[in-house]
DNA sequence: AAAAAAT
């Protein structure tokens, strides 16, 4: 299973005279259908890069909702949340996700595309409202990612009156020796793993989609694999997998490919368009107190809008918050070593905008959606356990700002020739200009203040 | 090193 990584090597040229997809669409529909160019196996549209082994896969984008043919209650529900139009994502992912027999598939595109409303929406279209049991799984690598997921889902099946959905994340507990009625679990795969292997709350079975949210956290050997693995190997074959991820090493995708077999793969090409609409810099300090120092400075000199502040670990952030908060500023702490209340408590203070200033460490640092960040610091840079650059830690955490468009600043607090180092890589990884920045230089502050 | 499971 797990060698079975081949593609075909192409397509034989009766494949490439099928029409097919086009065929089963009414002409009025036609227009507001635009087919994929082919290029062989790899497909490719605008920035779009699909790739799929099985030639019967739909291959257009949609360009409304209408054309998704959802059930009434469900569009109702997506725009009432505000979604006109599906997004770049949205428009290839979901006739995938929809179609049938249902396809299995691996989207990779950054944070702020729309990845989230498009699983939930498939998930939502998936689920037979007149069963009272779970049909739907899906996994998050944090608590507040799971909320957060689950908040999309709740909103946009508002109209969906017999739709409901259980949480199985820390602190939810279930009624040893029953069955869950609710048809969508959303959790983390610890809790998952318990409640359908231990505790039987639910027939695997019967699950008929299998959603990864962060799929490249969730597959990493540092990360869930095992739990993931296991989940998925009690699940039918037959179960469509849909894995959404910001960033994908060639590793990850083996093991994706692995355990989702004939996948589709889409990729949003240009991560460095992410990186775009943020300003980078950096602060040279000695010492962590130095770092400190610096960062008041910051947070004196920058009012606008609301900071993350990344560490590298629990107790750099507790530190750094205890400092803070003895010499009167403002700040919240958000760690794993918070309890479950604690944590909902400070990200919805920080998600009000009643804390402006959010110290973190790499929990936060995937798709945690606030709008009114402008700014993050990352007070340690992100590295590896072997000390390397953690590129794509890097890119999340960034990407916590300039979200959907809008412009942000990263800041990075630097100490010695190794911080430096590392700093050096990043920028030429990204091939985007890390500036210096004195935050004792009144001209330098204001470039910050300047970004509104 | 962080997170995720209770224990």
């Amino acid at each position: 299973m797990l060698g079975n990584t081949h593609f075909p090597k192409k397509e034989s040229p009766a494949d490439l005279q099928n029409n097919d997809d086009e065929k089963e669409l009414p002409a009025s529909e036609k227009s507001l259908l635009q087919k994929i160019v082919r290029t062989g196996l790899v497909t490719s549209k605008h920035d779009i890069e699909v790739q799929r082994r099985d030639p019967k896969s739909p291959l257009y984008s949609v360009k409304s909702f209408e054309l998704l043919k959802l059930h009434p209650s469900l569009l109702k529900g997506v725009y009432e949340m505000g979604y006109n139009a599906p997004s770049k994502i949205q428009e290839t992912a979901l006739p995938l996700l929809l179609a049938n027999p249902p396809q299995n598939l691996i989207a990779q595109s950054q944070s702020g595309t729309g990845k989230t409303a498009a699983f939930v929406l498939a998930m939502l279209s998936r689920v037979d409202p007149t069963l009272h049991y779970p049909q739907v799984i899906c996994l998050s690598p944090t608590y507040e990612l799971a909320i957060q997921t689950g908040e999309v889902a709740a909103k946009m099946s508002t109209f969906c009156a017999n739709i409901k959905l259980r949480y199985a994340v820390r602190g939810e507990d279930v009624e040893k020796g029953s069955k869950l009625q609710e048809q969508i679990i959303v959790g983390t795969p610890g809790k998952v793993l318990d409640w359908v292997t231990k505790y039987k709350f639910l027939d695997p079975k019967k699950i008929k989609v299998f959603v990864l949210d962060e799929a490249d956290i969730m597959v990493d050997t540092q990360g869930h694999q095992d739990q993931c693995f296991r989940i998925r190997k009690v699940l039918q074959e037959s179960c469509q997998m849909m894995f959404f991820s910001a960033t994908y090493t060639e590793n990850v995708m083996r093991f994706a490919n692995a355990i989702a077999p004939m996948s589709v793969i889409i990729r949003l090409k240009r991560e460095e368009e992410t990186l775009d609409n943020i300003r980078q810099y950096y602060v040279t300090c000695n010492t962590k107190e130095d770092k400190y120092n610096s960062l008041v400075n910051i947070y004196g000199g920058v009012t606008i809008g609301q900071a993350m502040i990344f560490c590298q670990t629990k107790s750099m952030a507790q530190w750094l918050v205890t400092e803070m908060i003895n010499q009167g500023h403002a700040v919240a702490l958000l760690s794993g070593e918070l309890t479950v209340q604690q944590r909902i408590s400070v990200l919805d203070r920080f998600r009000e905008g009643k804390e402006k200033v959010l110290v973190t460490t790499n929990v936060l640092s995937r798709g945690i959606d606030i709008e009114q960040v402008t700014i993050v610091i990352n007070f340690d840079l992100p590295v590896t356990v072997s000390r390397e650059p953690d590129y794509d830690t890097y890119l999340h955490r960034i990407g916590r700002t300039g979200r959907f468009g809008k412009k942000g600043i990263a800041i990075n607090l630097v100490t010695g020739d190794g911080d430096f180092r590392i700093l050096k890589q990043i920028e030429e990884h990204f091939c985007k200009p890390i500036e210096c920045l004195n935050t004792d230089n009144a001209d330098d502050m204001e470039k910050l203040g300047a970004t509104d």
